[in-house]
RNA sequence: CGGGGCGUGGCGUAGCCUGGUAACGCGCAGCCUUUGGGUGGCUGAGAUCCCCGGUUCAAAUCCGGGCGCCCCGACCA
């Protein structure tokens, strides 16, 4: 019997002066969970039942689509690392052992599951397999915030897919991506599913699985049937009208106007009919000049991934050397590749004329500059896709799944052979789940007033009762009994025997948020009732004392 | 990593500018009261004022250094 007077649930009746969001400060005051450093938490009793029933619906549907648990170790030997060239991210905590052996704090478990695999698996009948695990995860994070969304200690479910081609993989990516499905709606928060950056290390494919609320760090792009991470995002742009092509560019006088708002200002356009540029360096040292509408901004990863290499904006002096000016540059005249957005449609611009001072009016793409048409730009609210208006929503990611292809199976030499005894290496997918985000975007999704509201698949507790009255009374007789019916009736119930005073009470398990709270006193004692509260909306009821376990589960299974 | 803020009983805060017995609310312990929405009363316990150093007759307070935490941004394989 869960008796609340002898369970560890410290609640307060303050948030932590320093929290900021809904879930931080419900979280620490429902008595789930407590900080212990930045970015480190420590999951108290009844918070830990909410992040293990999450484990457990993982659980399942990892099994179901005939992934096997296994688990591998935090601390790791660096030689690995290195091989995958993963040693140098910042991220990855670093230590030594006793005898100054390199090790490292894994951040996620490829290394160690490919080497399993690279070592075990030889032959082609030993594929397909899908591994995976529920193991702590370190990250040195530059700045871990709100509370459990964004911590340098974590549990991830992650698992790995190994198969013998991209078929095989697509097929793996594909039952992972329905048991995502699976699991996010039995978990009972909002979320929806969107196209993300698969990163600079490239790879062939990767979704995300967003769970919507104010505390979300990720920006969703949302259109129609269209979702998407705002890094990667595509839509067609609102338009613009652009002033006729007058024939022959014109330059303008525009002293000390280096930002569009000024010259669009001072030449009475719209900042639509000016051309942004944005000089960027690559790792080779050539430069190239981006160009984007001067009322869009340039999607740093959309572009890196145009680029496919990483790069560096232009300081002013390489600037000044190649172009002109920082801040009156612009693409006529110039030998530097020009990279023109594709929302830049044809029509007369205003752009810099790489002299200090002076912009040029009536510059047509094409005639006056030569370009390749790339899509670069950041999506912003009132686009289009397919005809529906864009909106962009903040987002927590709970899950993330990703096709790898051979990215690891080559530095770790994970190959077997097939029929025809050549090697090949193996294909691979790895899939991530933080239940502990879950948990927290839960909180974020269905707070109220008075605390918490928790989906019933993922409560502490089925069911808070409390009953008032004095040990010894009738009330507690009967509540005594109705616990044992509710563990009968299958339900796990908190049990507020406290002696405290009813507003307490109340308001300890309405900040708690367990879906259902019953109350037994002396009021619907005296009428053969016992009163049901349901959590998400507080609507109460009263049910007879007699049968009552049975209707409360009955009741509770319609709950969402 | 850049910017801003904060560190005082378990929690939330005041005191700091202008140096002189560490204060308030909640919580906690005991007794009484109350028992359908954080009841009221009495009594009491509980603080190396983040750490180290300096100035001073005297430091929570002033000065120097360090550590820790939060927020905004950058980053986030």
């Amino acid at each position: 019997m869960t008796r609340l007077s002898a369970y560890f649930l410290p609640t307060e009746r303050e948030p932590p002066a320093d929290a900021e969001a809904i879930s931080h400060k419900l979280m620490v005051r429902a008595g789930l969970v407590r900080q212990v450093g930045a970015g480190l938490w420590s999951w108290l009793p009844a918070g830990w039942r909410v992040h293990e029933r999450i484990v457990q619906i993982v659980r399942e549907e990892m099994n179901a689509i005939g992934g096997q648990e296994m688990l591998m170790p935090v601390l790791q030997p660096a030689e690995l690392w290195r091989r995958t060239g993963r040693y140098e991210i910042d991220e990855l905590f670093k230590l030594k052992d006793r005898r100054g052996a390199d090790l490292v704090l894994a951040l996620t478990h490829e290394e160690i599951v490919t080497s399993h695999v690279a070592s075990a698996v030889q032959s082609y009948r030993q594929l397909p397999l899908v591994l995976y695990h529920f193991q702590v995860k370190e990250r040195d994070e530059a700045r871990p915030r709100a509370g459990v969304l964004r911590t340098r200690e974590f549990i991830m479910k992650d698992s790995y897919s190994f198969d013998r081609d991209s078929e095989g993989l697509n097929a793996a990516y594909e039952r992972h991506a329905a048991a995502y499905d699976r699991i996010c709606d039995r978990c009972g928060f909002e979320w929806y599913k969107v196209e993300a950056d698969v990163g600079v290390m490239g790879g062939h494919g990767s979704d995300e699985y967003m769970a919507p609320c104010a505390a979300g760090e990720n920006d969703v792009v949302l259109a129609g049937a269209y979702a998407a991470n705002i890094e990667v995002a595509s839509a067609d742009p609102q338009p613009v009208a652009l002033p006729n092509g007058s024939g022959a560019t014109e330059s303008v006088d525009t002293p000390g106007m280096t930002t569009v708002e000024a010259v669009a200002r001072e030449l009475a356009v719209p900042e639509g009919a000016l051309l942004k540029a944005f000089p960027v360096i690559l790792e080779t040292g050539e430069m190239k000049l981006v160009m984007v509408r001067g009322d869009h901004r340039v999607n740093e990863i959309k572009l890196r991934n145009t680029l496919g290499e990483p790069f560096r904006a232009a300081r002013p002096e390489e600037i000044a050397e190649k172009l002109g000016p920082a801040g009156f540059i612009g693409p006529v005249g110039t030998e530097v590749p020009i990279l023109l957005d594709e929302a830049a449609g044809s029509g007369a611009y205003v752009t810099g004329a790489n002299r200090s001072d002076t912009h040029l009016r009536g510059v047509e793409p094409g005639r006056d500059f030569r370009f390749e048409r790339v899509d670069v730009r950041t999506v912003a609210a009132g686009d289009t896709v397919a005809g529906a208006t864009v909106r962009i929503e903040p987002a927590i990611e709970v899950g993330n799944i990703f096709k790898l292809g051979t990215r690891y199976s080559e530095p770790l030499g994970a190959t077997y052979l097939d029929e025809a005894g050549r090697s090949q290496f193996v294909w691979m997918g790895s899939y991530g789940f933080g239940p502990a985000r879950a948990a927290a975007a839960a909180v974020e999704q269905y707070a109220d007033e008075q605390g918490i509201s928790w989906p019933r698949a993922i409560a502490p507790f089925d069911v808070g009762l409390v009953v008032l009255g004095k040990p010894g009374s009738p009330e507690r007789e009967l509540a005594d009994g109705l616990y044992a019916e509710l563990a009968e009736a299958g339900l796990e119930t908190l049990y507020d025997d406290r002696d405290a005073g009813p507003g307490e009470k109340f308001a300890d398990a309405e900040l708690l948020g367990c879906p259902v709270r019953l109350t037994v006193g002396r009021r619907t004692l005296a009428a053969e009732e016992i009163e049901v509260q349901i959590r998400r909306g507080r609507q109460s009821r009263a049910v007879p004392v007699s049968g009552a376990a049975q209707a409360v589960a009955e009741l509770w299974r319609g709950l969402p």
